[in-house]
RNA sequence: GGUGAGGUUCCCGAGUGGCCAAAGGGAUCAGACUGUAAAUCUGACGCGCAAGCUUCGGUGGUUCGAAUCCACCCCUCACCA
């Protein structure tokens, strides 16, 4: 069969929320490498799962031969995106937002090409906003806002109609600058498209509108759908927060198991959005997996692509060695230098201390991340549901650390393998 | 600057002198059932193994006793200037 083009592949994948006239856009990107843009603020000290779809999109109009930008809101995570924002956020000092964007920089060149002929670029509006005096922003810039429409933007409205909240102007302010980085990336390197998530839909026409008033070009847009879960809980969270892609933030391990516990109403959805499989070939798995009983394939197909993707394989073999230590039920099969590559592969894990007989079971394991709080150690070993080297222990052991993690039961005279609950595990070494 | 409405435990939100560690919902965690899924049911949900300790924007005060009353302050919002 034929190849899909790039929106025909986008459209079977659900990819696309919102463009610009579909037909002008298509024939701009049959025309040719087109250059595009994705913005991306730094928040944080790292880029999260809601980045992902938007950063591997950047890669797939490369791998059709287009040539993407990836910039680096330096500037404009100094102000903040008010955009379907309940609330005004907290500022962050210019020294956080330098530093979280050296991190975005370091992140986002693990995913795509970038090269210095038709590779992708990497900017940082930060250099062209950062010098631009009030006057000149005023007088040059701000005169081809209305704020008419400025207001009347859905992305804003919610804001300044909502009883209880409003806007400041430092944040109304957030459209005009992003504008701004579409405006200066058309002239400074032809990008002709802005792509983002589906919130972005007034900031993005807000640019286009600029390009065209101040570069006489006509540009596009296009939007990305909010990633949804068919429960209405929200993507991309785990107990601990949100999944990064930093792996010193959340372990290969982490991700991986986050992936592999993908509902099923929505795995084939997700394998679609996050996975560069052809959609034909998820359309097969899904199929195998109907005709089959019991657990379907594809949330460990997905887990694999995607901790592949934004790992490395090597990542990913670890991940899945321990999981399959943990989960085959049996880790009588695990010998010394297994222990030790557990460890290595990111299993959480800590020494014991050795006041074992001073401290309650509770505060140990809930310092040792397997729960929230001593309460919930309690509740978990009321119910049964601690154990240690496969042995269940009750509230009564509390007390007794120092029993229970004796030396003379310790796996290969140093290890002990604490589950609590069904899948969380901590390894203790002495 | 004026007037009005507010600030409650992760979030929403009740609570207007003792019965309040504080209703209800959501989120989260654990158990049962399963497939490390969903749905459902059960339990937990400020901290502490416990005795107990610390909370209701802040600081003082009234009271035997305050999230609740008073004073001042801080912050948010709306309308007006």
């Amino acid at each position: 069969m034929t190849k899909r083009t790039l929106l025909e592949d986008l459209k079977a994948r659900g990819l696309i929320a919102q463009t610009t006239s579909e037909e002008e856009l298509a024939a701009h990107l049959e025309a040719g490498s087109v250059t595009l843009y994705c913005g991306f603020d730094p928040t944080a000290d790292s880029l999260h799962l809601g980045h992902l779809v938007p950063l591997l999109m950047l890669k797939r109009f490369q791998d059709y031969g287009h040539r993407p930008i990836a910039l680096v809101g330096g500037a404009t995570g100094m102000i903040g995106d008010p955009s379907f924002k309940a609330q005004e956020r907290q500022l962050n000092s210019a020294e956080v937002v330098q530093q979280w964007s050296d991190c975005l920089k370091r992140q986002i060149s693990q995913f795509i090409e970038f090269g210095d002929d038709g590779g992708a670029i990497l900017a940082n509006n930060y250099d062209w906003t950062a010098n631009v005096d009030v006057l000149s922003f005023l007088r040059d810039i701000g005169k081809h806002f209305s704020v008419n429409k400025m207001i009347a933007k859905e992305s804003v409205r919610q804001r300044i109609e909502r009883e209880g909240e409003g806007i400041s102007f430092t944040e109304f302010t957030y459209q005009i600058l992003q504008s701004y980085d579409f405006q200066k990336l058309n002239e400074l390197y032809g990008c002709t498209l802005q792509i983002g998530g589906s919130d972005q839909w007034g900031n993005i026409t807000g640019g286009i509108e600029l390009v065209r008033r101040m570069n006489g070009k006509s540009v596009h847009g296009l939007t990305l759908p909010l990633i949804t879960k068919a429960d209405g809980t929200k993507f991309g969270k785990t107990e601990g927060g949100a999944v990064w892609l930093d792996p010193k933030k959340t372990s290969p391990y982490a991700f991986y198991q986050f992936w592999l516990q993908t509902p099923d109403a929505d795995v084939y959805r997700f394998l679609k959005f996050f996975t560069f499989l052809d959609v034909d070939q998820i359309d097969e798995i899904e199929a195998q997996d109907r005709a089959r009983d019991g657990r379907p394939e594809a949330q460990r197909i997905l887990a694999e692509e995607v901790t592949r993707l934004v790992h490395d394989e090597e990542a990913l073999q670890g991940a899945r060695r321990i999981t399959e230590a943990l989960f085959s039920g049996d880790h009588s099969s695990l010998d010394e230098s297994d222990y030790a590559q557990l460890q290595l592969d990111g299993l959480p894990s800590s020494q014991l201390p050795s006041n074992l007989n001073e401290v309650p079971l509770t505060t140990l394991l809930a310092e040792a991340g397997l729960a929230a709080s001593g309460k919930q150690v309690k509740d978990a070993l009321q119910r049964g549901a601690v154990l240690i080297n496969d042995r269940e222990c009750s509230m009564e052991q509390n007390m007794s650390a120092a029993t229970l993690f004796a030396p003379e039961s310790a796996r290969f005279g140093r290890y002990f393998l604490v589950k609590l609950g069904k899948r969380k595990h901590h390894l203790f070494y002495l």
